[in-house]
DNA sequence: GACTCGTGGCT
DNA sequence: TAGCCAAGAGT
C-alpha cells in the first residue's frame, strides 16, 4: 500500500541518534502550559491552536480557553461566538470554528490515529501530534519544524508537500522504541531552539555530528525554500457610528474573511478616491478621522482607516452595542484596535 | 498541487 | 524595516 520507497538511513535510524534526541530533550524542554498535563483533551486543543502559531503567542490563549472549557463537555456546549471571543486575535478562525464542531461530534478524545484524521480541523500533523503525546502511538508528526529538521540532518531536496510525506517517512523509520510522544516533541523542540530557520545554532546541536547539512555546510539551503509573491496593498476604511453612546456594528458574512465576528462598517478604497471619500460612502457624514491600522491577511497588506461618526439616528441594518458590550464580541483584530481607540477617544471626549 | 486563511515575533 | 515564518487544514 504505502508507495513512498524505503529509504534506507542507517545513520538516523540508529541507537546513538535516537539517545542523542531524546536526552538533549529530557534536559532541555521547555516547560509548557500543555505539557504539565497527561490530558487528550488539552493537547488536543494546544495542538489546533499551535497550528501555523508561535508557542509564545498561544500560551496565554490557551490557559484562557482551557480555563473557561475545562473539558470537552464543557466545550461541547459552548457556542460559536462564545468560542470566536476566546480565539480572537489568535487568527486562522476556521480553526476554532471546526474545533467546536469536532467537540460536539466526538464523545471523548480519539484515542487512535484514523479515529483522529476524521474529525474536523485534524489533519496528518495534528492526528500524529495527538495520537503520539496523549496515548503513545507510534505515529511520525511531521511540522514545519520537522521538515527543517529533517531536511537538513539528511540534505532532502524535494519541496513542498513532496518533502512532508518523505520527512514522516524518515521520522517514522527513525523512531525505534523511542517514546513516540518525546521522539516527536523532541524534533519539534530541535527545530524550534536550535535548528532554526537562520543562523541555526549548530554549535549546540545534539545531533550536529548526524547532520549531513552540517557536515557540508548547507544548513542555509534547507529545506528549499518556495518562491514568495509580494503581498497585494489593499486600503480599506471603516465607520464607528456613534448615538447616544451606542456604537453601530455588523456580523461579517459567510464567505468573507472573519466571517462571523463583528466589525465596524468597513469597504474598499478605490485608487481614486481618499479614504473619507470611501467612508461617506456607507451613508455617513461628518467624519473624523480616528485611527490608522496596518495589517496583513496572508499576501495581502491592508492599511485601514477608520473614522467616528455621529449617526443622527441608529441605522436599522446595523446593531448597536455599549462600549461593555463591544468588548464581548469576536472582532478581527485591527477592528479591536479601532474599539479600543475609539473607547479612548469617546472617554476623553 | 496550488490557494486560502490571521496574526505577531523576529531579524 | 520589510519580509520571513510559525507544532497546518480544507478545498
Amino acid at each position: 500500500m504505502l508507495k513512498t520507497r524505503k529509504r534506507r538511513l542507517p545513520h538516523l535510524d540508529s541507537e546513538a541518534f535516537r539517545t542523542a534526541l531524546i536526552d538533549w530533550y529530557e534536559s532541555n524542554r521547555r516547560e509548557l502550559p500543555w505539557r504539565r498535563t497527561n490530558d487528550p483533551y488539552r493537547i488536543w486543543i494546544s495542538e489546533i491552536m499551535l497550528q501555523q502559531t508561535q508557542v509564545k503567542t498561544v500560551i496565554p490563549y490557551f490557559e484562557r480557553f482551557v480555563q473557561e472549557f475545562p473539558n470537552l463537555a464543557a466545550l461541547r456546549r459552548a457556542s460559536e461566538p462564545e468560542v470566536l471571543s476566546l480565539w480572537q486575535g489568535l487568527g486562522y478562525y476556521r480553526r476554532a470554528k471546526n474545533l467546536l464542531v469536532a467537540a460536539k461530534i466526538a464523545k471523548s478524545v480519539p484515542q487512535s490515529y484514523s479515529e483522529l484524521l476524521e474529525l474536523p480541523g485534524i489533519g496528518r500533523y495534528t492526528a500524529a501530534a495527538i495520537a503520539s503525546i496523549a496515548f503513545g502511538e507510534r505515529r511520525a508528526a511531521v511540522d514545519g519544524n520537522v521538515e527543517r529538521v529533517i531536511s537538513r540532518l539528511c540534505c532532502i531536496d524535494a519541496s513542498a508537500s513532496k518533502l512532508k510525506r518523505n520527512c514522516e517517512s524518515v521520522s517514522q523509520g527513525a523512531m525505534g522504541d523511542a517514546n513516540p510522544g518525546d521522539w516527536n516533541q523532541a524534533l519539534m523542540e530541535l527545530g524550534a531552539t536550535v535548528c532554526r530557520p537562520f543562523e541555526p545554532q549548530c554549535d549546540k546541536c545534539p545531533v550536529a555530528k548526524f547532520c549531513k547539512a552540517n557536515q557540508t555546510a548547507t544548513q542555509s539551503k534547507y529545506p528549499i525554500a518556495k518562491p514568495t509573491a509580494k503581498p497585494k496593498k489593499l486600503v480599506h476604511a471603516c465607520v464607528c457610528p456613534v448615538h447616544k453612546g451606542k456604537v453601530g456594528l455588523c456580523k461579517i458574512a459567510s464567505g468573507q474573511w472573519w466571517a462571523g465576528m463583528w466589525e465596524f462598517p468597513r469597504t474598499e478604497v478605490d485608487t481614486t478616491e481618499t479614504p473619507m471619500t470611501a467612508a461617506e460612502r456607507l451613508g455617513f457624514a461628518d467624519l473624523q478621522g480616528l485611527l490608522i491600522v496596518k495589517h496583513s491577511v496572508t499576501q495581502y497588506s491592508i492599511t485601514l482607516h477608520s473614522f467616528v461618526a455621529r449617526a443622527k439616528k441608529q441605522k436599522r441594518e446595523l446593531s448597536w452595542f455599549s462600549q461593555d458590550a463591544i468588548a464581548e464580541l469576536p472582532m478581527p483584530a485591527a477592528q479591536r484596535k479601532v474599539a479600543d481607540a475609539l473607547k479612548h477617544a469617546v472617554i476623553s471626549t
